[in-house]
DNA sequence: GAGATTAATGCAACATTGTAGCATTACGGC
DNA sequence: GCCGTAATGCTACAATGTTGCATTAATCTC
């Protein structure tokens, strides 16, 4: 087995899982890696459109879950309540994630792990906890700071 | 003024907004005060139509939507993506939610507050922060004990 | 209390996001 | 290259939320 890289080949994750490589999930996995934000169906579609791809929404819906499914990738639902994507397994590096109010933008927090304990009443099981915070990125905190 | 009470008489609250106290208010507002759980649409509408009242789907979102703009209420946005609301603002008294895979029912935590200071990287400027718990509530907990 | 004013309601149509069913395509083993 | 089947790409549908506009009814003025 290779040694991890910071970002194996899309095509091996793939292999690795079992699943066909197909070029949808080739390029939907490579587009999830190569930005740093957490993307929705639009912005997928879109670079799927970018790079002269088939971009069917319903395939993207289950090329997408079966990413998920695969801890390949890991969803968040945003207040717009619609799902963002990002590269990257769930399970094991649970973080936080920071909504920007003014882009719109969801972005990890890795530094921050949600698996610390909290001190829940008694009765309650937690499996997991979803942390978001809403505010000013640090992008558009800067353009505000040079507009003042 | 009357002294504040644990719940002052819903008509009461909605005319201090300076709004109209209407049938459709008064009730939501009420259905709302009295559960203890957190309620979507569906379960509002149902509420309603059992009190014989007017249900229009319409009319319950904008109902709602002021009733969270007067903060009156406050909005939770569970993985279901669907929206659930409860009685009281959110302003000045942030706390974390407890989804139930279970039975999906939505319950506050009042005792974690998520205004508490978290360590965030350098450029962000969070606002407020949501923290939402997934696992088995207290009462599907004590079923599955009971069963097992 | 009667009439006027206008916020709130109720209806129809539409928008967005996500699913289900099924015929067709193309990946991977031979 | 051929075949079996996973994956795709349609179409149609479901759930949730929004917009526009005519009607109703809560409040104000008298």
């Amino acid at each position: 087995m290779p040694a991890p890289a910071p970002h194996p080949s899309a095509a091996n994750l793939i292999a690795s899982c079992g699943g066909r490589v197909t070029r949808t999930r080739i390029a939907v996995l490579e587009i999830l890696q190569h930005s740093q934000r957490s993307l929705n169906h639009d912005d997928i579609a879109a670079a799927l459109a970018a790079d002269g791809l088939p971009h069917d929404r319903v395939t993207l819906y289950r090329t997408l879950d079966w990413l998920v499914e695969q801890g390949l990738a890991h969803r968040i639902i945003g207040p717009d309540r619609a799902r963002r994507f990002k590269a990257g397994g769930e399970t094991g590096s649970q973080h936080a994630h920071f909504h920007c109010d003014r882009c719109g933008h969801v972005l990890c927090l890795e530094s921050i792990k949600t698996d610390e304990r909290f001190e829940l009443p008694a009765g309650y099981r937690p499996e997991r906890a979803e942390l978001v915070f809403h505010g000013t990125c640090p992008d558009c905190g800067r353009l505000r700071a040079a507009k003042t």
